[in-house]
DNA sequence: ATATTTATCGATAATGATTCTCTGTTTTGA
DNA sequence: TCAAAACAGAGAATCATTATCGATAAATAT
């Protein structure tokens, strides 16, 4: 990440670097106020604005996923910065990997492999249509 | 639609006839917005909440799905108001569905069966996790 | 039909995550 | 050392959604 950082001549700030840190340790796949919680131990004087500058930029140099899963705050995974899917407890919101493909029977199979009574999923495919494609 | 409102012992008032009209007239997966002026055309004394309160009556009732894309408003489908893939455009927004299953090659399928550049896609799956099953 | 009960409506304030603005500070490179 | 650019911090602004609450209208019984 660090490294990622330096190539395309971004700053190492040491309230980047606590940032990477927290996204670099944990799989719980954080808020970013569980980060700007996190970051305050070691840095009580930054700022949460800091915080999302931070996200946004390793976002746009694909070191960390943005994760929406309708909870009114995104998630963060900066461990598995790729998209792959998710698996989301509703009564903890505890938020888990499932890396597993097929789809037909994905549900099924995931609720029997990882023990998940799955009520309901999410999937959506991002890019360009036709159309817009040929108006560029 | 109608039907499953009075089952459940719920009012059809104008302005949840009219909702449900727009809902079950569009496949362009309309916005809360886009409801709210659409109704207002038959009804302009309509207000935005009591569009949301049919929306989260009709979500209650599994008559519409919610689709959150991550565009900071969600879309709502009252055709198909059960979970399936949507794919968008980055460019113009717009939303179809995607029926197709599969999932490691399901994005290079889509990709070329639709014409479509894809560049990102997300998958959630919601669900009770062992752990909490056991609280219960 | 009319009255009664109660769900629903409309208007607006409140909420809360994220973004914006602006100012001051730090880093970089000549 | 110094100017230019990047970055941080504080708090205001934005905007979708929810909550509040008095007024209104739908369903049912009288």
């Amino acid at each position: 990440m660090i490294d990622k950082l330096k190539e395309q001549d971004y700053r190492l700030t040491p309230q980047r670097l606590a940032v990477l840190k927290i996204l670099a340790g944990s799989d719980a796949h954080p808020s970013a106020e569980h980060i700007y919680e996190q970051v305050k131990v070691d840095f009580p004087m930054t700022s949460l604005a800091t915080i999302y500058k931070t996200l946004t930029l390793l976002k746009e140099i694909k070191e960390v996923l943005e994760i929406s899963i309708g909870d009114d705050h995104n998630h963060y995974d900066g461990r598995r910065p790729y998209p792959h899917p998710h698996l989301i407890c509703n009564a903890c919101k505890k938020i888990i990997d499932a890396d597993m493909v097929d789809l037909s029977k994905v549900s099924q199979h995931l609720a029997k492999k990882t023990g998940y009574r799955i009520t309901n999923y999410q999937i959506n495919f991002f890019g360009i249509c036709p159309l817009c494609q040929k108006k560029v």
